[in-house]
DNA sequence: CGATGGATTGAATCTAATCAAGGCGTGTGG
DNA sequence: CCACACGCCTTGATTAGATTCAATCCATCG
């Protein structure tokens, strides 16, 4: 993958999205001194317990942040797209709650917790732009509680499709595009509170009704808007292209 | 309820719990023009949709944050102690993305949310202690994913009911101590993601096995570190303790 | 070519939801 | 003061949705 604009580009076009950032922010951003390596599929980035001593950016792939209960039970509690974060809580507390995970190949920045943590002291428009972030992600953590909570297994998996297309689809501005969904059936499964039998006969069912298309783990989305009433999805949630100022 | 050192008091307390205030900071946050009022049980002090003007702040009772489905169906996503915020996404995002109701009869402070964004800007650590607070708000949030993702019924009203034994208890820091449950049998439903009718089993199967005793709403803990094994129940998530630098 | 990871499908089982009735306590109005 | 309504909780019977267990298939890869 092409990277015409370096390593960090795409993560301050992200946080670009919701706050106002200055050339010198912008600059400064980009002359954090990183480490970039590759990793394979499935790779720990982080393990529940450490002390991070640095952030993670993802460039390129997609990763995940999960929990697990002593049964060995795995909770996914976010997904994440290449240009994000994933280590913004580290940033401020010492102790990881929570395992960081690749769900593909992937390409991860490492920034210095104090470089970063010093910068966005020293650089107010970027602590807020990283503070929307974090906001905004709190925020998805709460329609999936809802999602989980209280909809159906036929309604979750359509609601995650959902989100996955709007956050994937934010630079092309175009929801309902195919795409690539990164995740097995295991990951879906565990991302959604569902056991993988089950999210295999909910995306039949989503596909018997032509609300979906699947070839693999391609989904096309011939009926865009029928889907999304299906599952009750209500994008406020995801807050894109608010709070520029 | 007496306040002897004022309203915002206990605010500033929970703040410092987790990140150092100066003397300066904690007058100025005292001295933040605010107005207070009570309100009845169940009263919806933010709805989703909303663009708040103001921060509240919940001097007295309880309260939450919840979200509901097109078919009516409510996922309580957050419980508030005294002294707590309500509203801190709203002090950053514009749109409120979910409602915030009272749970008992409650006195709130609100403060203008210009003021205090004015205030955690020009004071470092008042920022800083914000940012703390909606970070372990979204830690919490992760681990409610978990809870309601892969915990069957009775570890779920189990942790809930160890979970807030820690959270009221932070002060005298002495968990297990018997308390008054602030919820009916329906908002804990709404909270875990069950039926009122499977929580009221749930309660009487943990009561029946001596793991807690109950008395109305009362609840005490006889077997306080076996009820925590029974429900996996980690404190690490509310990162207690934790951060004080 | 066999091994492996992922997906699918069917059958049986089980957990939690639903439906329904009744109890308790409290507050209110006749 | 009593009757009644209402909110909340409990319990039983039944149903439904999701899990579990198991077999099979397919594609990929060493």
């Amino acid at each position: 993958m092409l990277e015409p604009h370096g390593p960090l580009h795409r993560m301050v076009s992200k946080l670009e999205a919701h706050a106002f950032l200055s050339d010198a922010d912008r600059a400064a951003l980009l002359a954090l001194p990183f480490t970039l390596r590759k990793f394979a599929r499935g790779t720990l980035l982080v393990r529940e317990g450490d002390l991070p001593e640095h952030c993670a950016i993802l460039v390129s792939g997609f990763a995940c942040r999960h929990k697990m209960t002593v049964a060995g039970e795995r909770q996914i509690v976010s997904l994440h797209l290449s240009g994000e974060m994933l280590d913004l809580q580290h940033l401020f507390l010492d102790i990881a709650d929570h395992n960081i995970q690749t769900l593909s190949e992937a390409t991860v920045a490492t920034v210095s917790r104090s470089a970063l943590r010093a910068l966005a002291e020293t650089r107010p428009a970027i602590g807020h732009a990283i503070l929307i972030s974090i906001l905004i992600e709190a925020s998805i953590f709460r329609e999936w509680l809802l999602n989980i909570g209280r909809r159906d297994a036929r309604a979750r998996v359509a609601h995650l499709l959902c989100e996955f297309a709007l956050r994937l689809d934010s630079r092309r501005m175009k929801a309902g595009q195919p795409y690539e969904l990164p995740l097995t059936q295991d990951e879906l499964a565990d991302a959604l509170g569902l056991t993988p039998v089950h999210v295999s006969r909910m995306l039949r069912s989503l596909a018997d009704e032509r609300l979906i298309v699947r070839d693999g783990r391609l989904v096309a989305f011939p009926q865009w808007e029928e889907l999304k009433r299906s599952c009750d999805f209500n994008e406020r949630y995801l807050h894109q292209g608010e709070q520029i100022a």
